[in-house]
DNA sequence: TCAAATTAGATTGTGTTCAATTTAATTATA
DNA sequence: TATAATTAAATTGAACACAATCTAATTTGA
């Protein structure tokens, strides 16, 4: 027994730093079935919320997906050049810009469905694992679901 | 029923995106923390690792922390001007690069051992759970425990 | 042996990520 | 109603993160 204060310190005690890896080895699995949609995992995070609802104010992409104006400026300026999304000032309040999907844009979405499939693959847990590894991120997310 | 074949695109059916998103917001959790110790929190994993092993090669690093050489030189930089590290090629292999903890580095264990207590405060897991959490995320990492 | 293959790090380029600041528009209030 | 406070995006600056490439050292094997 060689127990000490510092045991806390170490890497494998940590729950953080599965999570932080974690987290970048699936995205990084994700690299070769977006390249195929020209799109990186940011851009298409964003695409999911305008196949979904079409149309969304920055603020509001950036609270559905923990993100701010600082990331997501750039990243829709590079899907308005793709063609995917339109970005324009709201005729109601000109402080909100409209991010819109394009049609190029929702083609893109038959494309995508695929995706997730092919992703799960590469993702060594069983469906009840998946479904609590799920229940437990969004709980520590601070996110009610239900 | 609306059930569609795009229902796997909607972002509420991912299981990516809340690791994603809580990986990010735990390490921004960390930043108040870390601050106090002059730390970014890739600077953190690796005092971590060299808190354990006083010494270790960028290589094992980079295994260790699932970071590869263009993250890391500059993070071990940055390390050695703050006067937490030592650099220096290997005598055996000079393609290696050693990296050693110094004194400051090891003092610094004492101040960092208040953090991860802090840290969980912020997480709103009960144990058991975040037990469950580290074992889905290291089977998902295919890294095998025990 | 010695040229080819491999390996370890560093560098470069692209794309995040976020804190802090700035600018412009809107809302609140004295 | 002016002025102050607030809000939404954009910008700036620092620090990752990783693929691809480069350089130097070491190992292989013909």
């Amino acid at each position: 027994m060689d127990k000490s204060k510092f045991d806390v310190l170490r890497l494998e005690n940590q729950l953080c730093f599965p999570l932080y890896a974690c987290a970048k080895e699936v995205v990084r699995k994700y690299r070769p079935f977006l390249d195929e949609l020209d799109l990186t995992y940011t851009q298409y995070i964003v695409m999911m919320v305008l196949w979904e609802d079409k149309s969304c104010s920055v603020k509001g992409l950036g609270k559905r997906l923990f993100l701010d104006s600082g990331t997501l400026t750039p990243v829709l300026k590079s899907l308005e050049k793709k063609g995917f999304v339109n970005r324009a000032r709201s005729k109601k309040d000109e402080r909100v810009l409209e991010v819109e999907i394009t049609s190029k844009g929702e083609a893109l979405k038959a494309e995508a469905v695929s995706v997730p499939e092919r992703l799960a693959g590469c993702i060594n847990l069983e469906p009840e694992e998946a479904a609590e590894l799920y229940r437990l991120l969004y709980k520590a997310l601070g996110v009610v679901k239900e």
